[in-house]
DNA sequence: CAAAAAAGATGATTTTTATCATATTTTTTC
DNA sequence: GAAAAAATATGATAAAAATCATCTTTTTTG
């Protein structure tokens, strides 16, 4: 249900600044005081991006920083030889674009939402203070040397383990990061050429491969939702015992 | 010849503290005030470190920061399954360890001389002030950024590409990164079994993507060294041409 | 709601890559 | 400098994964 790219996303107003945000503690934002917050939330604008929307793509000079409010983008990237490659998943509180606000050049990355979503776009003027503010400075680097990590190991799987133990371990971390419904299905969906594009491998193999996995009893699916049934197997699997 | 791992290196006296040291300008020491860097200069020690020889292990807290002054580290880390994955190969210049600084957590990677190498230690202690130096703090962010970047791009070519093209990548960025001698060869010379550590490849599929490669008259094989011969072709394989 | 498009499923085949086995060569060690 | 160990080479085979083709189901669109 990919939509086209809207040159404006609709704004929504919020009675509430970044002052009173929940989110913003679960990010670098945390830590600022009252006085720069309220600057910030002055400038900001709230935005509603629909399930398939382009937020930004790689390649652009980005003009500010995202928060995202509510909802899932899948940051990618596009191969030489043409290939969507999803590099991560990020979450509600999680900061976008702002490696090329640090780095001054354009974004390496596609963020595409995966679900509706809620998105604060705060302006680069405002940034520019940000980038002074030593504490948020400071939280910006453990932000960022934590998924720094994260892609070196990403890095190591995507080399050493094989399709179906890169599967089993995506679906441990769907239903680890993103829950699961009353039934015990996850709630992000994903298409099968989504999850293809996460694990490096045709469309084709990655149906099969959920299919085998259906008829091992391993998942149930409905629709395009998938459970995890059997979860000691499923960990087993990632470990590549079988 | 990987040697064992002594628990001290042999230190170097050095008579330039690193007010005058011209490889911090490569990194984000070199921003930092004169008064700053003659703290950090006493209390650092140069050290020399063999071809084979363990500089940190993943898992390890690391009591402070290297920095290249001389020589190559391979940056690897075991998978899961036991095998070494080689993330990147470090330069002159470059400092190791500022992650695990900045998040505190031990460092998921280890560092292994790849040749003779000189290295500085900056004790933990120091590094208080750095983190609490704005324009150090600056500078790292710039740095892990682009690091994330490439972490990001290595884990798309890992994905989308076959093992022909990353290790046509692979040369021509060894090439490019560490230099030839007089005759053409590169001089950075990695064992089969490193170079299949880095590509994710079995020693066996390494060593005849090699051979063939030799046969094809792509390129020179002399000892370990290796010299590429025909540019265009391996460019051509790298983006998939063959 | 019907037509079109996209997504999912599955079989057959080919290509890629890993694994196993066994030489040969090079390097290290005593 | 000889013996041992490690690295390189290569053939044979098996396993993993991609590609091609076709069909069904689901979703989207007018």
């Amino acid at each position: 249900m990919v939509r086209k790219l809207k040159n404006k996303h609709p704004k929504i107003d919020k009675e509430n600044g970044c002052e009173n945000c929940i989110i913003r503690h679960l990010n670098a934002l945390k830590d600022l005081d009252n006085i720069t917050l309220a600057h910030i939330s002055d400038s900001k604008e709230t935005l509603a991006i629909d399930k398939g929307e382009l937020i930004f793509k790689e390649g652009q000079t980005l003009k500010g920083l995202y928060c995202v409010k509510q909802g899932n983008p899948r940051l990618s990237k596009i191969s030489d030889n043409g290939k969507d490659q999803i590099i991560r998943i990020a979450s509600k509180g999680e900061l976008l674009g702002y490696r090329t606000l640090v780095s001054g050049n354009k974004t390496n990355l596609s963020a595409v939402a995966l679900n509706n979503m809620e998105v604060c776009f705060i302006p680069k003027e405002q940034i520019s203070k940000l980038i002074d503010d030593k504490r948020f400075t400071k939280s910006l680097l453990v932000f960022i040397s934590n998924e720094l990590k994260e892609s070196d190991d990403r890095l190591v799987n995507m080399a050493q383990q094989n399709v179906k133990q890169r599967l089993a371990q995506l679906l441990i971390y769907l239903d680890n990061n993103f829950g699961c419904d009353k039934k015990g299905f996850i709630n992000l969906s994903l298409s099968r050429i989504e999850i293809s594009n996460i694990l490096g491998t045709s469309k084709e193999g990655c149906i099969r491969m959920i299919s085998n996995f259906r008829k091992e009893n391993l998942i149930d699916l409905k629709g395009k939702k998938i459970k995890i049934i059997n979860f000691d197997a499923m960990v087993k699997i990632e470990l590549g015992f079988t």
